[in-house]
DNA sequence: ACCTGAACACCGTTCAAGT
DNA sequence: ACCTGAACACCGTTCAAGT
């Protein structure tokens, strides 16, 4: 006989929602101490008080995890991109960028986290679009800063605005890989280099 | 009682390195095929027709063949390195070493091959340690380049040599990275996107 | 000295059973 | 509807035994 509190009820519409971040919240702690590979989905198990049964409920592999927590970093990194402004502000906006994309990945985990997820792209073509898809983003973004700095008569760049921006992202990512691979320079180093790169590419010819 | 054939004889001191070049190549036609991941040692194994046991007595672990493969690969695109002359030569040796860089990997392994390595490199220290003297000689030899050319009036960049040699090398890495990603640009894509940037970082200013 | 291949260890993932 | 945790599957690596 159903009593009311045997009712069925809706489930909790929240939780899904809940029980990732928790996940993502345990997997970054993990990660952070132990690096991606070496930490077992036991362990961000056992970090986030779930079960491994719960855990594959909410996510549909272990590298969608890293996935998600990649796809989380980058986008904190490029809220900087929304502060892009034209004009004189330009070049301080893109190293106030590659700050940002520095700090997010040191944050995250080390810097470990930017060459997985990449090796994981690789082979994941869904996580190849998701990145592709943020990087044009990023792209036209800049390509257009470019080009309201142009019409301000304050960047001159001999290439054209989309092939500066794209040759930006490279470089930023490439001064990424260094950052994260041998620590190439210290806090502030990678957004110095970047920021001097940056000039070059979309200064004035005097 | 010893015969002369069960006398004990010296190994063939050639033995350890065909042996290496054995499995490698094995390797490099299962990565080809199905990329590091998904390609077992098993795998390897029987494409060198050699049982695990003997694999393991030439190399100490899965990542150590990757390792060796990308080096190789590096040494080989690196090639182009040397014949960087300074003056006018110098945009056409950079457009030369980014084409060589691309082949190179496009050819060992799908793309994936270079962020593995980098994935590898993040969390084995004598691996990133290899793959940054190797990155050192080619900034030294870049940065030499362009101080020739400074010599002989041919190029002027604002940033110094070895910044402007980092910042060229960061982008060649983050260019090599797009294309495995999603494939951006064809075959010259990449190499012209490339060659017009060293451009603009070092043409004289008029 | 060099090799074989069965056994081991270690995870990522699944699934029958619970509430 | 959501969860548990034991079981499974798959590989990288080792090692006792062979030649």
């Amino acid at each position: 006989m159903l009593t009311v509190d045997s009712m069925p009820r809706h489930a909790d519409p929240a939780l899904p929602e809940r029980r990732r971040g928790q996940i993502l919240e345990a997997a970054r702690a993990c990660f952070r101490e132990r690096g991606f590979r070496q930490t077992t989905i036991e362990e961000i198990c056992a970090e986030a008080r779930i079960s491994p049964g719960a855990l594959y409920r909410y996510f549909g592999s272990k590298a969608d995890i890293v996935a998600a927590i990649a796809i989380e970093a980058r986008a904190d990194a490029e809220a900087a991109l929304e502060r892009l402004g034209g004009a004189e502000g330009l070049i301080e906006g893109l190293a106030a960028l590659a700050h940002a994309f520095f700090e997010a990945f040191d944050r995250e985990a080390d810097g470990a986290l930017l060459s997985d997820i990449w090796a994981e792209a690789a082979r994941d073509p869904l996580l190849a679009a998701a990145l592709q898809a943020r990087d044009r983003v990023a792209v036209g973004r800049i390509a257009a800063a470019i080009e309201r700095a142009q019409a301000a008569g304050a960047a001159y760049p001999a290439l054209p605005p989309e092939d500066a921006a794209q040759a930006l992202m490279a470089a930023l990512e490439g001064f990424a890989l260094r950052r994260a691979l041998w620590g190439d320079g210290g806090s502030g180093e990678g957004a110095r280099r970047f920021r001097a790169l940056a000039l070059q590419i979309l200064k004035p010819k005097r």
